[in-house]
DNA sequence: TATTCGTGGAA
DNA sequence: TTTCCAAGAAT
């Protein structure tokens, strides 16, 4: 895989996303890799725009209550990392200054920011050379590199591992080899309908010279959503979130028929801390009653 | 390592 | 209509 067509490409057919000019602050890139895990770009962005405008800055956030950003967070999905967030968010004011941290170490220590996501800082935030592993880079790398039809199941040393063997050594085209590489899954090297046409890594794409087979590796678990706790949690999350103020348990019975399964759903995210119980008994988005 | 955690658009 | 899947993390 040659770094420098990679790069080329990019540099032409790259998107123009708020949180990749240049003048978009550590944080906004921190919110933003946030927000776009499992979540689609397209979704993310009028709640990117919307979040950087009240919240330029981590104190900004924290300041606010739990549950107005997770009122904020809207339909994202996975409100959890709203809540991950806003703890991040009160760590970075308190410990380093109101500044999103710059090394990898630092930045796992943080709430909700993995390994993914703390090189995904590094390198597009600081423009520093790490090895930034998602699902777009898997998918391009089982391809261009090992000739599969798409990644097997994750390791995460040996994912990193695969991308080190091409990461540029300085740290500028290090980063940029990294956008693209995850720009290219994105774009062309997608899970279905590739267009390998377009694709600058035609030539010596390993996956193209075995004749494009199909993926051998281990069936992956396809997750159901009708009739799961996710589903009912999210119902129940979503009477909240259109509501002032604390709702009565008979409000969100309404929502689904099991009762069994809306009351372990209940229990879950009060666990969670997704919801609070007022003294007289109603349920409230947290630190709003 | 395998599960769980939302949501909605596209094929 | 159903199925797939979209910049993962925590446990």
């Amino acid at each position: 895989m040659r770094a420098e067509v990679l790069i080329d490409w990019f540099d032409e057919h790259g998107r123009d996303l708020p949180w990749r000019e240049p003048e978009c602050t550590g944080w906004g890139v921190l919110v933003s890799e946030i927000m776009l895990q499992q979540t689609p770009v397209a979704r993310v962005l009028p709640i990117w725009q919307e979040w950087l405008k009240r919240w330029p800055v981590p104190s900004a956030l924290a300041a606010e209550s739990q549950g107005e950003v997770v009122r904020a967070w809207g339909k994202l999905g996975y409100p959890r990392r709203a809540l991950r967030l806003h703890a991040a968010a009160a760590e970075i004011a308190e410990k380093h200054g109101d500044v999103v941290p710059s090394d990898v170490d630092t930045l796992l220590a943080l709430p909700g920011i993995g390994a993914y996501t703390a090189r995904a800082i590094v390198a597009f935030a600081y423009g520093k050379r790490a090895p930034v592993v998602d699902t777009n880079v898997r998918r391009v790398v089982a391809r261009a590199v090992h000739g599969a039809g798409d990644a097997g199941p994750p390791s995460n040393t040996r994912d990193m591992a695969d991308v080190e063997k091409f990461l540029p050594a300085q740290d500028a085209p290090a980063a940029k080899f990294s956008a693209a590489l995850m720009e290219l899954g994105a774009l062309i090297c997608t899970a279905k309908s590739q267009r390998c046409a377009d694709c600058p890594l035609y030539a010596d794409c390993a996956w193209q010279k075995a004749g494009r087979p199909a993926y051998a590796g281990p069936a992956k678990a396809v997750q159901k959503f009708a009739g799961t706790d996710r589903q009912v949690r999210g119902l129940l999350l979503d009477v909240l979130r259109g509501t002032e103020g604390p709702v009565e348990q008979a409000k969100l019975d309404l929502v689904w028929h099991d009762a069994g399964q809306r009351s372990r759903c209940l229990d879950s995210l009060l666990v969670d801390g997704l919801l609070e119980q007022t003294r007289d008994g109603l349920f409230a988005l947290p630190g709003e009653h």
